[in-house]
DNA sequence: AATAGCTCCAACCGCACGTCC
DNA sequence: CGGACGTGCGGTTGGAGCTAT
């Protein structure tokens, strides 16, 4: 059973407003402000409208220095660019463009910008097959060792540039991966003079950490996972370590070994 | 001129979260 | 502690206005 509606939808006014509401509903907000209550709010303005009605009407078009349309090529950026980093946070968004309402960038979003952001993702990514799954499992031994830069200029770096974007597609959920394939936002790292890491953690946004330690090289591993994750050790000639159940959150998943400087997200 | 299809945006809806009692 | 309630938010809808046929 769902919540109770806020107001009684058969005698509250709903749809546009009307001049006289919006002179009504500014009156007497600028005289009394809103009294900390939008609920209570309608009914003492004389208003036949939902308190929520009256917030919304209020913050997004009757408010002062509300700025309408006439968003410029720097706004656009500024959202694109925004939203890239944290999604359809419309109201973090509204909150850096002074002016603008979470609801106009929104809908200048889904009617406009939307389709030069597509635009501008898909001019940056050069069409080719996506590789083979295999080509993608590069050892750890193999980047270890390695500073940043070093890491940078290695074909397995450039594999990754190549085909960013392509690794979403080619992973079943469930199946047996490598964590290096799953990763999202992988970061690898190694201390500098390493042949080998002593001990390594791996960390699951938003999930316990799991440590992992490893002797010798990073080839195999022995994990510990606390609580609902389940993960498998393993060896393969190909991957460090291998993990079951990973469907859920796979997206947010990161290797981070220690002492490395830190290799910028791969995707 | 008629109308079908499209675009835009104000407004609504339902959910999540915080606060209060 | 937990339920009720208010607020804020993102997603969606509906209709007015515009454009193409």
């Amino acid at each position: 059973m769902g919540r109770a509606p806020c107001c009684d939808r058969a005698t509250v006014k709903r749809g546009p407003w009307s001049p006289d509401e919006d002179e009504v509903l500014k009156g007497y907000i600028e005289k009394n402000g809103t009294g900390g209550n939008w609920i209570a709010l309608p009914h003492k303005a004389g208003l036949n409208r939902c308190g929520k009605s009256c917030r919304l009407r209020w913050l997004n078009y009757l408010r002062p220095d509300i700025k309408h349309g006439g968003f410029t090529e720097d706004d656009d950026q500024v959202i694109i660019s925004l939203y890239d980093q944290i999604g359809s946070k419309w109201s973090v968004i509204a909150a850096k463009m002074p002016g603008r309402t979470d609801n106009d960038i929104k809908n200048y979003w889904n009617t406009k910008l939307k389709k030069k952001y597509v635009a501008q993702k898909l001019s940056n990514i050069t069409p080719m097959p996506p590789p083979p799954l295999v080509a993608l499992k590069p050892p750890l031994t193999f980047l270890a060792g390695m500073n940043s830069e070093e890491l940078a200029s290695t074909d397995y770096a450039f594999y990754q540039e190549e085909h960013k974007g392509y690794m979403h597609e080619q992973i079943a959920p469930n199946s047996m991966v490598s964590a290096m394939e799953r990763a999202d936002n992988l970061t690898v790292s190694a201390s500098d003079e390493v042949s080998s890491v002593a001990s390594s953690s791996v960390t699951v946004e938003n999930y316990n950490c799991m440590n992992w330690s490893s002797t010798g090289d990073l080839k195999s591993g022995e994990m510990l996972f606390s609580d609902q994750l389940e993960i498998g050790d393993g060896y393969s000639d190909n991957c460090p370590f291998n993990l079951t159940n990973m469907a859920d959150f796979w997206v947010n998943f990161e290797v981070k070994a220690e002492g490395f400087n830190s290799l910028a997200p791969l995707y």
